[in-house]
Order: C-alpha cells, then sequence, then structure tokens
DNA sequence: TAGGCCATCTGGTCCT
DNA sequence: AGGACCAGATGGCCTA
C-alpha cells in the first residue's frame, strides 16, 4: 500500500499527492503512480491529463479547442481561459498553497477542539472524545452549569449527570458517567424494566444517597476534573424538576431528542472523590444504535449492567482487554 | 468485514 | 488575485 503522505507529528514530512505527482509521476516510496495508489484517481488522473507534456498538450489543446469553440459559441458565461502551461504551474502551486493552508486551518481547528477537549470534566488522554461528542458534551456541561447557576441542579446530583450526558453516544456517556463514578445513564428506549438487579427506592435528587456496589471500583474511563464543579459546590442545589427532555433542542441545536426514562437511583455520591484504582476490565461491551435523529439510542441490557448494580468482580471479557488495558495506563 | 472517525485534497463561494 | 471557509470525496486506521 503506498501512503502518498504520512500524517504530521509521525516524524516523517508529509508529501502531498501533487506533489509526487509531478515529475516523473512515481510516488514518494518511488513505486509508479498509475494503477496501485492515485489519491483520488478521478481528480488525479484529470489533473495529470492537465499537466501533460507540452507537445502532447498542444496538440490536443488545438483539437479540443475546435470542439470547445463549438460548444463555447453555445455556451452562455465567460469563455474558458486555455490552460497553458504557465497557467497550470500557477494553478497547481496556488493549488498546494491553498492545501497547506487548508491543513493549517484544521489543525488550529483541532487544537481549538483539543483546548475544549481539556477544560471537559471528563478528562481521558486514552478514550479520546470524537469531536462531535466533544461539541456535544461541551454544550450539555454549558447548560448543566448554567441550571446549576440558576439553583435549580446540584452538581451532585444525577440530574447533572443526565444534563451532561444527553445525546451522548453510550460510550462517551459511559465515559461521563465513569469518571463521576456513576453507574451509565440509562438511555432513552432502555425501559427500565430492563435494568437488571434490585430495584431501589427513590432518591431525593440532590441528596448525598449512595448505593454503592461492594468493591466497585471505579472505571478506568479518565478522570473528571471536580475541580471544574468546586466553586459550584457551594451553590445550593434542589431538585431536578423543570427539566423537560427535549428543552435543549428548542433551538433546534443538534442533540438529538432525550426521553428522560425513570432513573434508578445510583452512587451520586462520589464525584469528588479521589481517583480509584480502576478494574483492569471495565468497561464491557455496550451495544448501541445510531440513527440521524437520534443517535443514542438503544442499549440492550448486557452483563455489563449486571455488574453496575451488583457484583462485576467476575466479568473479563477477554474482548475488552486491550482498551482496557489502554486505559488503565492513563 | 462493516461502520465510525479522521486527515487530507479539492472545487466552489464569498470577501477583501 | 488571493485568502478564508465550507462541504463533498476519498482512503487509512481502529474497533466490535
Amino acid at each position: 500500500m503506498i501512503k502518498p503522505y504520512v500524517r504530521q507529528g509521525e516524524g516523517e514530512e508529509v508529501v502531498s499527492p501533487l506533489q509526487w505527482m509531478d515529475g516523473d509521476m512515481s510516488s514518494p516510496d518511488g513505486e509508479a503512480s498509475g494503477s496501485s495508489h492515485c489519491y483520488r484517481a478521478g481528480t488525479v488522473s484529470q489533473q495529470a491529463r492537465e499537466m501533460g507534456s507540452e507537445d502532447a498538450e498542444e496538440d490536443e489543446d488545438d483539437a479540443e479547442e475546435d470542439q470547445e469553440d463549438e460548444n463555447e459559441s453555445k455556451r452562455r458565461g465567460p469563455k474558458k481561459k486555455r490552460m497553458t502551461k504557465a497557467r497550470q504551474e500557477r494553478f497547481r502551486a496556488r493549488r498546494i498553497k491553498a492545501n497547506a493552508r487548508e491543513r493549517s486551518r484544521m489543525h488550529g481547528l483541532n487544537d481549538a477542539l483539543e483546548n475544549l477537549r481539556s477544560i471537559m470534566p471528563c478528562h481521558s488522554k486514552t478514550q479520546k472524545l470524537s469531536k462531535i461528542e466533544t461539541l456535544r458534551l461541551a454544550r450539555n456541561y454549558i447548560c448543566a452549569l448554567s441550571e446549576a447557576l440558576e439553583g435549580g441542579l446540584s452538581t451532585e446530583s444525577r440530574a447533572f449527570m443526565e444534563t451532561l450526558c444527553k445525546g451522548l453516544s453510550q460510550p462517551t456517556t459511559n465515559l461521563v458517567s465513569g469518571c463521576l463514578q456513576l453507574g451509565p445513564a440509562p438511555c432513552a428506549g432502555m425501559r427500565p424494566e430492563d435494568r437488571h438487579g434490585a430495584r431501589l427506592p427513590p432518591t431525593p435528587l440532590g441528596g448525598m444517597v449512595s448505593y454503592p456496589s461492594p468493591g466497585l471500583p471505579s472505571p478506568p474511563y479518565g478522570t473528571f476534573d471536580s475541580a471544574h464543579l468546586l466553586h459550584l459546590r457551594a451553590m445550593k442545589g434542589g431538585p431536578y424538576e423543570n427539566h423537560s427532555p427535549n428543552e435543549y433542542n428548542a433551538g433546534g441545536v443538534g442533540t438529538p431528542p432525550y426521553d428522560s426514562p425513570p432513573t434508578p437511583p445510583l452512587s451520586i455520591s462520589s464525584n469528588l472523590v479521589p481517583k480509584q484504582e480502576p478494574s483492569p476490565h471495565y468497561p464491557p461491551p455496550h451495544h448501541y444504535s445510531s440513527s440521524p435523529s437520534n443517535p443514542v439510542l438503544y442499549q440492550t441490557p448486557t452483563s455489563y449492567d449486571v455488574h453496575l448494580e451488583g457484583s462485576y468482580d467476575s466479568y473479563h471479557p477477554p474482548h475488552m482487554t486491550r482498551q482496557i488495558t489502554s486505559v488503565y495506563r492513563d
């Protein structure tokens, strides 16, 4: 497999297809580029045609121009300028510059996104939030903090976490709840009766009632940066009452509808406790599907749920080992 | 192997 | 003319 370029940061020079396409038309590693790899096959071959040798170009230009003149006379708009070699070179140089600018622009965008990630309440170096999830979580975070500021939401309440998790994918929800050392928030479409484990009595939201699972280690999802919330801890918390499921969607802002299901109480008292040693086999996989209208959405009950509300010491899915290991190194 | 995520290239549009 | 921004296309990588 020929790579036309490598990503930056890997110690190799970035080579654009346009650069190696020029000259002898061989790829950076010396292979002929004819069939094995064209970065954008159609475009490259088209450009190869445009940038062919001057002799061939002259002949073709003459022939093509005759035909083009016929078409041109029927066509409206400005006549297309002939691509002289000088124009082609200018075009190519401009294109290369534009590509470089676009690259750096996207790098800037990614840097900004990385900055955003770093101030998210959930931060994991290994299980990095995707771009879309970062934006969703950021939006939720702002909403949740706004509610907290207005006094309607305790930062320690489960509702706070639910607000954080609105519209997030199940893996991200797990990450957030893991950081908060909560069980995963139940997803829309998931019936309460599908959740295994003991039925627990309702808890006053915002209270510190805890239903700890015996020996429940904190999942290695990442770290919940409690410093983000410290300044809010002194604020009055309160029941999370007037929160309609779709209020955040009123402005048509992206996040899919979230039907808040009845939420079984879980331990929410530990979001500010020191990080515990995580289990090396956490989390087990969740099944989720997504659709354009509702990306998070369906979670089949798994043994994970059993473990969350009971003991999950015995759950060691071997196929998760790699992910867990990497997170564990975090 | 399919699907998600990502980086990059590219052409179009708008603006200066 | 050239830069910024955008969206579509493409292919690589990773994970379930």
